[in-house]
RNA sequence: GCGCCUGUAGCUCAGUCGGAUAGAGCACCCGCCUUCUAAGCGGGUUGUCGCAGGUUCGAUUCCUGCCAGGCGCGCCA
């Protein structure tokens, strides 16, 4: 997809070097040059001579020489400096610095793109909420997280598919064809029941569609309704999550595990690799035999199926669907979860350290005028989602909650995000894109070219032009550790930095012709950088659901 | 009791193949729009990286113990 960076030739040539010396010891089999903090050390460094001192028996210094020596004439390379103990100093040819603009612009929205994860089908199951209510703030977190992580992974070159298991069956679900029902009758709902505003809202809108239900009995009443009322509450979860701007490839129903028989099918399935087993009338799964803490009931002596039955039915429909990582994204309070899904997992005959991976969201807080928010108008209890976006919007709310990493436990400042400032992240990476739009629409107006054939890298000498050129040379390298490591709050992070050194170089270089200036080589450079920056926030922005507006 | 997460500047938080003087924003003080969006930029002040050991050339980062806070340990879903 993307050809390699100059940082990617560059260590290539120095494991080549290595290699060729035969220091005698191993080497690593990929090298990352690292970003120095201080200008003064280069545009990439490494410590690699510092780590293979030990191992190849050598000073330290002398290995750096050796790379040193190994590396004169590279075309990318102006200099290598080797520093203090033995650190590496490379500072690339100004010749080379334009490479990271062609690749931008060349190719655009795929910019950023990479294989580090090619041939892997990942299934990103995220929400899955009750059907009962509507999302809250625990969900929200993983709305905004699960669906930036899927971009990030297939960015990455996976195959992924987003995946929302609706928990249609089991007792909730009566509890919440009764509460309905209550209310639409007037009667007082069930203390175990559900007793946000919405279910008045809903019974309503059941009645006013099918006044007949009113006059059911009470069982095929409770049915009636908890039918409807799923129906009703489904659909309003997935337009709030179509507003907020996340989408699913597949609506699993829990209920659909049992059709078809699918369930004595896993049932056999775990019993073929020997962990089934039957006690005081209930059919367990051994999950002890890979580290769970207990075993867990699968079937319940009165010959129910207990919720564990759901989850390994589901688990063994992932993998047959031809998944290779299942990710569950859990809220903290499911932390328990972890044991015995990667035990499901073995006792199906998986590896569980490569086929499950479960990431666990710590609980979101929401403050406003200084204090925590904690009731709902219409839940009863809990925010909503649909409350967190009438209150700062869209953007706000998911760069906001995918800004932080996801074990963080997380507050939310209703102010802050209406704020317009520095403080304000989004804005202040936004603002950054808005600003390099109008500075290209005036280009144009000026008759400034710009494109590829005017990046002029020789001309782009400027400390800033440096940094700024540095800068969006990292973005591929950001897109695949967050891939790899889960953690899409890297990409925000990077955007912040990527901003900050934007708005740097436009306070220190003009980017076009002042007065009755003529527009010149160096302003067609500068315009160019600007448009590969925009190109580079704009994806960034992309990845997170976020959108890049032209005009602020 | 057992398990998971967290503990970094006054506040909110970044910081994972272990690396060079530990970062950002806010808050506080001072500058910068007669020409690209001041929702911006620059400068100044701020630290026992929870505590104690260990591993090593080097630890905020890895290991062990402890302290503090959050959460979880059902034939519930």
């Amino acid at each position: 997809m993307s050809e390699a960076t100059i940082q990617e030739a560059v260590a290539l040539a120095i494991l080549e070097v290595l290699s060729a010396a035969q220091l005698g010891c191993e080497l690593p089999p990929t090298l990352i040059l690292d970003r120095p903090k201080n200008r003064d050390h280069g545009d990439y460094a490494s410590s690699i001579a510092l780590a293979l001192a030990k191992p190849a028996g050598k000073n330290p210094r002398d290995i750096a020489l050796i790379i040193q020596a190994g590396l004169a004439g590279h075309k990318d390379i102006e200099s290598v400096d080797i520093a203090g103990p033995g650190f590496i100093n490379i500072t690339v040819a100004k010749s080379s610095q334009g490479a990271v603009i062609v690749q931008a612009l060349t190719q655009g929205e795929k910019y950023g793109h990479g294989k580090v994860l090619v041939g892997i089908a990942i299934n990103l199951e995220f929400i899955s909420a009750n059907p009962t209510g509507p999302l809250h703030l625990g969900h929200t977190r993983w709305a905004a997280v699960g669906d930036a992580l899927g971009r990030v992974l297939s960015a990455a070159g996976a195959r992924v598919e987003r995946e929302f298991y609706i928990n249609d069956r089991g007792v909730q679900m009566d509890k919440f064809g009764a509460s309905l029902r209550a209310a639409a009758l007037g009667e007082s709902i069930p203390e175990d029941g559900y007793h946000g505003e919405y279910i008045l809202d809903l019974a309503k809108a059941i009645v006013a569609k099918n006044p007949a239900v009113k006059s059911l009995n009470e069982n095929e009443g409770i049915a009636a309704f908890r039918d409807l009322g799923y129906a009703l509450q489904l659909k309003q979860q997935q337009d709030v999550l179509d507003a907020f701007g996340t989408h699913f490839d597949i609506w699993f129903s829990e209920k659909s595990l049992y059709e078809n028989d699918f369930f004595k099918h896993t049932q056999a399935k775990l019993l073929e690799n020997g962990h089934v087993f039957i006690h005081e009338g209930a059919t367990w799964l051994r999950t002890t035999d890979f580290g769970d803490d207990k075993d867990r009931v699968m079937i319940k002596s009165d010959g129910s199926f207990a919720y564990f039955a759901s989850d390994s039915a589901y688990y063994i429909s992932k993998r047959e669907r031809g998944f290779d990582i299942c990710i569950y994204m859990l809220g903290a309070d499911h932390h328990g979860y972890v044991g015995r899904l990667k035990a499901l997992a073995a006792c199906a005959g998986d590896n569980p350290d490569y086929n499950v991976e479960i990431l666990i969201g710590q609980l979101v807080k929401i403050m406003e005028n200084g204090e925590e928010v904690k009731l709902s108008k219409r839940a009863g209890t809990i925010i909503t989602l649909e409350e967190l976006v009438e209150k700062v919007g869209v953007d706000a709310a998911r760069y906001t909650l995918i800004r932080y990493p996801v074990d963080t436990p997380m507050v939310m400042d209703v102010d802050l995000l209406r704020s317009r400032t520095n403080e304000n992240p989004v804005y202040y990476v936004q603002y950054a894109h808005a600003r390099i739009c109008g500075v290209l629409r005036n280009a144009a107006d000026l008759g400034v070219h710009s494109g590829l054939e005017h990046i002029h890298p020789e001309l782009l000498i400027h400390e800033r032009e440096r940094e700024l050129i540095g800068a969006l040379g990292q973005y591929p390298r950001v897109v695949a550790s967050a891939a790899e490591l889960r953690e899409p709050h890297r990409i925000a992070r990077y955007v912040e930095e990527l901003a900050g050194v934007y708005h740097r170089f436009y306070a220190d270089c003009r980017v076009l012709p002042m007065g009755d200036e003529t527009p010149s080589e160096l302003h067609s450079a500068r315009a160019t950088l600007c448009k590969a920056t925009a190109q580079v926030i704009s994806n960034g922005l992309g990845l997170l659901g976020v959108s890049a507006p032209e005009k602020m």
